[in-house]
DNA sequence: TAAACATATGAATAATTGTTCATATGAAAA
DNA sequence: TTTTCATATGAACAATTATTCATATGTTTA
């Protein structure tokens, strides 16, 4: 297994550089897949749009599914997804459960994509290039 | 089309309020839809690779294919969509073309992605809660 | 020109995923 | 206890997606 990569694109000498850094910088498997799995939950506009939701209260359920024009099925499944990932955290109040936030991240994390959305936003208005 | 909303959980004043509040600070549809878009890019443990690689330089489609170990037509299929999403660019030389990160969100995205993946190890490790 | 090299891309396939439907759980009210 | 309300969850289905394979495009070298 793990054979040696051919060579290739003639710069043979930056490769091998290169390959050592990778070695160094790249993270482990775990966590690389892990980070994947932390966006996988950010990329689902349902999901992205109850956390906007979450930013403003704390929501039960059924408000949720009513925000959000939704079945309230749909909204729990996610909102499982979210709660394994340590996205949104949960408590009961009688026969209710309400969600919230669950650290400052999501905020932040949502935040920068914004930012990069306005940014494309900004240079293809201001920049009719290829 | 667009029935109201049931009401539910009895506290029905909240309800109101809430929607209001909701209404006038949830993006716009193709904003989220875009949102989503951008974090499913992410959300996929490749391309978070061909991304860990270009933070440390610019580098040709087959040296990447090397580096992680992958198909030179896996990684051209997967820089496509990075360069659709504008996390990065691309610049011919010779017969090869270099790929580099497009700008600095991507960094700052990564980071904060990696960073909550901490907090959950610290949680974890620090404290065996439900 | 033809051949070789580096990359891109369409079609096909397998795997993943979001929603719906039916139903289960768990708490409060009758 | 039985009913009702709020939420969770398993199974099924449709839709999306990552990789592979074959091949096309574009550049350099012979």
């Amino acid at each position: 297994m793990e054979k040696k990569e051919a060579m290739c694109c003639e710069h043979t000498q930056v490769h091998e550089e290169l390959l050592q850094i990778i070695r160094q910088t790249m993270p482990e498997e775990t966590e690389l897949y892990d980070l994947a799995e932390l966006f996988k939950v950010f990329g689902d506009s349902t999901r992205i749009r109850i956390l906007f939701v979450l930013f403003e209260a704390e929501v039960c359920v059924c408000d949720l599914a009513a925000a959000l024009h939704m079945t309230q099925s749909a909204i729990s499944h996610q909102l499982r997804i979210l709660k394994q990932n340590k996205l949104v955290r949960s408590r009961r109040e009688g026969k209710s459960i309400f969600y919230s936030l669950a650290d400052a991240h999501v905020r932040t994390m949502i935040a920068q994509g914004r930012e990069h959305i306005e940014e494309d936003r900004k240079q293809i208005t201001g920049n009719p290039a290829s």
